[in-house]
DNA sequence: TATTTATTAGAAAATAAATCTATTTTATAC
DNA sequence: GTATAAAATAGATTTATTTTCTAATAAATA
């Protein structure tokens, strides 16, 4: 289905996508219309699930990143379509993620400092119903960060 | 330094950095010229990092996600240093943060299948030197996965 | 081998980005 | 409160890029 070229294609694309198409036929030895079509497909495919912009957590003070353990009292349906709809609404969480485990979730918030994490958890995640414990851990230093999928 | 503009135009460029000036411009009510220069300067102060296309895991064999802890033997500043130097060469390790807690990293990885997991733990991360221990989550149910970031 | 289908190349048309000039708004000093 | 400077914006123009079109080539299938 995904040949070398889209492959290479992709690799780039994940790394910056406003290169020209010029650009990448360039690097890819293909014409413009060859790579315009390419990308055409894998958007049509829904391999390419959009195009966005990453800002920089750091130059707008949202700088201090925690991870938390999140364990529900009881595991019923209710409890858990409203748990994950409750996280769903939440700014300050990025992901969320049902693991395997001690815990039931684990999920990635995004805050200025510690005392708006504190805010956010007072307020907001222990706010939710049927939360049986949570388990924070803060993020010392990011070691590496990337959105793009090696192929 | 960002006003509320700022913030429509990011939260914008975070959903579809493809949309056109016009569309933005649109959007926001300004000029198309308002809207390139407001996004050539969050480009120049590095509010936007880069640009890049977010490709779907389901559709490129990559719908395994684990999250492992990894503990070190010792903390000397070698041990680190060589750690760090190798979960950046791995391209199966997304994301990997220095934390705070009973671990010392927790690492996210993206795999083909668990067949794929084993073979990484034990041919790759677990060769790294001078790791103590390492306990695995994997996803069940990815919940919520955004890199906008609300302002 | 013949036939269809998919991919590619190059040219043309349509669209968007980038630049320029003038105007307006905002901030600062007097 | 007014004058001045600086920043932001609008509209027009130029430049570059995307998109479409036609034809040619390569690959797959009967």
């Amino acid at each position: 289905m995904l040949d070398e070229i889209d492959k290479r294609l992709l690799k780039l694309l994940q790394t910056d996508s406003k290169q020209t198409n010029k650009a990448l036929s360039h690097e890819l030895g293909l014409s413009v219309t060859a790579i315009y079509e390419r990308i055409k497909k894998l958007e049509n495919n829904k391999v390419i699930g959009k195009y966005v912009a990453l800002i920089n957590k750091k130059k707008v003070e949202k700088a201090f990143v925690a991870f938390c353990h999140v364990k529900l009292v009881q595991h019923s349906q209710d409890y858990v379509i409203k748990f994950e709809q409750e996280v769903r609404k939440l700014d300050e969480i990025l992901e969320c993620y049902h693991i395997s485990g001690d815990y039931d979730y684990l999920i990635k918030v995004l805050v200025k400092d510690m005392e708006a994490f504190r805010d956010f958890m007072v307020k907001k995640l222990t706010k939710i119903d049927h939360i049986g414990s949570t388990h924070s851990m803060f993020v010392i230093n990011e070691v590496k960060h990337t959105t793009a999928i090696t192929l």
